[in-house]
RNA sequence: GGCGCGUUGGAGAAGCGGCUUAACUCACCAGCCUUUCACGCUGGCAUUCACGGGUUCGAAUCCCGUACGCGUCACCA
C-alpha cells in the first residue's frame, strides 16, 4: 500500500517551529517511501480560525521547501481540504455511528459540566463525563429543545478491553477505557470536534501514517475508539516528542521567536532551518550533520526518532545558518542580502545613483528575479564569512559604503596616535594618486610595496590604515574593503580621521 | 490528582548486554594559521549514563521502585 501522510494544522496562528518539524517529518517520510503528503486545514474552531493564517502557513511551507502533492492550494481527489467545508461528510459518519447506537445528544450546560468535573477532581477521580444525558427519553429531549436548548453530540464509550496503540516511536501504549468519558464529536454549532474530524478525514483521505506531536498521544485512544465504531482500521501512529525552550518548557509564543516567519525575517536561510529542525528529535545514522533536504529524505526513518523531548538551541541554528551563508555563491548571497540592506543603502546619499539600487536588478538572477550588480556581489562576498544571519549585513553598510567614517572608540583612537601612523598614511595616500580603479589584487600589491618601502611589517601598517579608513579595529580583509570603497571614498575618509593624529 | 510519556556532558545526540577507560555536532576553553576579526585546523571539555535496588560472569543498555520534568484530562486543535 502506498504511503500517504498528512500535515493538518489548525489555522489559528503562524506556522511555528514545532509545526514545521511535524510537517518536515511527514514530508521526509513520504518522500523517502515514494508516498504523498496531504495538506489539510483543521479549521473547526470558528472563533480562532482565519484564512490569513492558512495562507501564511502554506507560504511558510513553500519557503521551507516542504512540498505537498495534495490538499490546500493544489487540490486533489479528496477535496475539499478545509474541514469547515466538509460538514456533509462528517454528517454521513455521524449517521453511520448513530445507527449503531454510538451517538447521543447532550444538553448539559457548560456550568453543569464544570461542576461535575470539579466534583470528580475533589473526590480524586478522573474528571470525565459520566453520561448524564445518555439515558434521556424522547420526551425529555423534546422538552429541552422547546426550552431553546441546542444539543451537542456525544460518542458513547463502551466497556471493553484496554485500547492499545502501536506507536511507531513510543512502542505499545495502553489506555484504559474507563478513563475515557463519553466525548463530544459534534459541537452545538454543528461543527465536528477535532477528535472526530481527524478520524473521518484520515479515513476518507486514505492516510496510512499519522505523524504528529506528542501532545496528541493522549487523544489517540478516543480516535481509535471511533475507528472501531466505524469498523475501520486506524492508520499507523507516530508521536514525536515536543520541542522545549531553553527552560525545558514547551515552546510557546511567549518565548519570542517561535514562528518560521520570525526566522525568515531575521535572515535565516530555509536550508539552515530545515537542517536544524530535522535534527531536533531525530538523528542521522552517520556522523554527518550538515544535510540537505534531499539527504534528509534519504536518511530519515521513524526508528531513529527520539522519544525524549528536544531543546531548541539557537546556537546551533546560528551555526547552520552561518554555514549555509558561507556556502552561497556571491550572486545568490547578494540577492538574499538585498532586501535586508535596501533601506540602509538608500541612506547613502552619494551612492544612491550607483547601480546596485535599481538599475542593478535587471535580467535573470539565480533566484529567478534580477541580477545583482557587481558591486553588490563584491559586498556580499566581503561580508560572507562575517555574518551569521542575513540581517547582520546591515551592520556593514556604513562601514563599507560612502565617504564617511563613524565615531572612533578609544581603542581605535589609540591606534591613530601611534608614531608611524602619519608616515604610513602619507605613503599610502601618495600611492593612491593617479589610481582610478581599485581591485583586490591592486590593493594587495600597493600595500605590499608600501610595507617594503617603509620597512614596516604586518600590524604596523595595516592597523593604522584600517582604522583611518573604516574607523574600526576589526573587519573584513583590507584589500576587499579598499576595493569596495574606491579611491575617492578612501581619501575622503582619511581626511575625516586626520584630526585623530597626534 | 488520574492517565500517558520521558530522563546519557551547557545543548542536540550515538549507544540496542561484553568491541565504550561513552561516537559525532553545536557551544565553551587552549594552541596553530593570519595584516585585524572571522573562517579553517589541532587539542581539551561525562572515570560516567537522574537516583536506589535487582537480574547477569558482565548493564548506559534488561526488570522493579523513587525522584524530577513534560504532555493530557475542553462544545481548542
Amino acid at each position: 500500500m502506498k504511503v500517504r501522510v498528512r500535515f493538518a494544522p489548525s489555522p489559528t496562528g503562524l506556522l511555528h517551529i514545532g509545526g514545521a518539524r511535524s510537517a518536515l517529518f511527514n514530508y521526509l517520510y513520504a518522500a523517502g517511501s515514494g508516498g504523498g503528503l496531504v495538506l489539510r486545514s483543521e479549521d473547526t474552531d470558528r472563533e480562532r480560525s482565519r484564512v490569513e493564517y492558512e495562507e501564511s502557513i502554506a507560504d511558510a511551507l513553500d519557503w521551507l521547501g516542504i512540498a505537498w502533492q495534495e490538499g490546500l492550494r493544489v487540490g486533489g481527489e479528496c477535496a475539499p481540504y478545509r474541514q469547515s467545508e466538509r460538514l456533509e461528510v462528517y454528517q454521513r459518519y455521524v449517521e453511520k455511528m448513530a445507527a449503531q447506537g454510538y451517538v447521543y445528544e447532550c444538553f448539559c450546560s457548560e456550568e453543569e459540566l464544570e461542576a461535575e468535573r470539579q466534583e470528580l477532581m475533589a473526590r480524586g477521580e478522573l474528571p470525565r463525563y459520566l453520561g448524564r444525558c445518555a439515558g434521556l427519553t424522547p420526551e425529555e429531549k423534546q422538552d429541552k429543545r422547546d426550552q431553546g436548548m441546542i444539543p451537542s453530540l456525544r460518542f458513547q464509550v463502551r466497556p471493553g478491553d484496554p485500547v492499545v496503540i502501536e506507536d511507531q516511536v513510543r512502542g505499545e501504549v495502553v489506555f484504559d477505557r474507563e478513563g475515557i468519558g463519553d466525548f463530544i464529536i459534534v459541537k452545538s454549532d454543528g461543527l465536528p470536534t477535532y477528535n472526530f474530524a481527524v478520524v473521518v478525514d484520515d479515513l476518507e483521505m486514505n492516510i496510512t501514517h499519522v505523524i504528529r506531536g506528542e501532545e496528541h498521544l493522549s487523544n489517540t485512544p478516543r480516535q481509535v475508539l471511533i475507528f472501531e465504531a466505524l469498523d475501520e482500521t486506524p492508520p499507523q501512529f507516530a508521536h514525536i516528542s515536543l520541542i522545549l525552550n531553553d527552560h525545558g518548557k514547551k515552546m510557546t509564543k511567549r518565548d519570542g521567536d517561535t514562528a518560521v516567519a520570525d526566522y525568515r525575517e531575521k535572515g535565516y536561510l530555509p536550508e539552515a532551518l530545515i537542517n536544524f529542525v530535522g535534527l531536533l528529535g531525530w538523528s542521522p545514522p552517520g556522523e554527518k550533520e550538515i544535510l540537505t533536504i534531499d539527504e534528509l529524505i534519504e536518511l530519515f526513518s521513524l526508528e531513529r526518532v527520539s522519544k525524549a523531548p528536544a531543546v531548541f538551541d539557537k546556537n546551533k541554528l546560528d551555526f547552520f545558518n552561518a554555514h549555509y551563508i558561507r556556502e552561497c555563491s556571491g550572486e545568490r548571497l547578494a540577492e538574499l542580502i538585498f532586501p535586508f540592506i535596501r533601506t540602509k543603502l538608500a541612506e547613502q546619499e552619494d551612492l544612491s545613483q550607483k547601480d546596485f539600487l535599481q538599475g542593478s536588478f535587471s535580467g535573470e538572477g539565480v533566484a529567478g528575479g534580477q541580477i545583482p550588480s557587481p558591486w553588490l556581489i563584491a559586498f556580499a562576498e566581503t561580508i560572507q564569512e562575517k555574518i551569521k544571519t542575513l540581517a547582520e549585513a546591515r551592520d556593514f553598510v556604513d562601514v563599507l559604503c560612502g565617504p564617511h567614517v563613524g565615531d572612533l572608540d578609544e581603542e581605535a583612537r589609540e591606534v591613530l596616535r601611534g608614531s608611524a601612523v602619519g608616515v604610513v598614511r602619507e605613503a599610502f595616500r601618495s600611492r593612491l594618486e593617479g589610481v582610478s580603479e581599485l581591485d583586490g589584487v591592486r590593493v594587495k600589491s600597493i600595500l605590499k610595496q608600501l610595507g617594503k618601502d617603509l620597512g614596516l611589517k604586518g600590524k604596523d601598517i595595516f592597523m593604522p590604515l584600517r582604522v583611518s579608513v573604516t574607523g574600526q579595529m576589526h573587519g573584513p580583509d583590507l584589500d576587499r574593503v579598499f576595493a569596495l570603497l574606491g579611491v575617492e571614498n578612501i581619501l575622503a575618509r582619511m581626511g575625516e580621521t586626520e584630526k585623530y593624529l597626534s
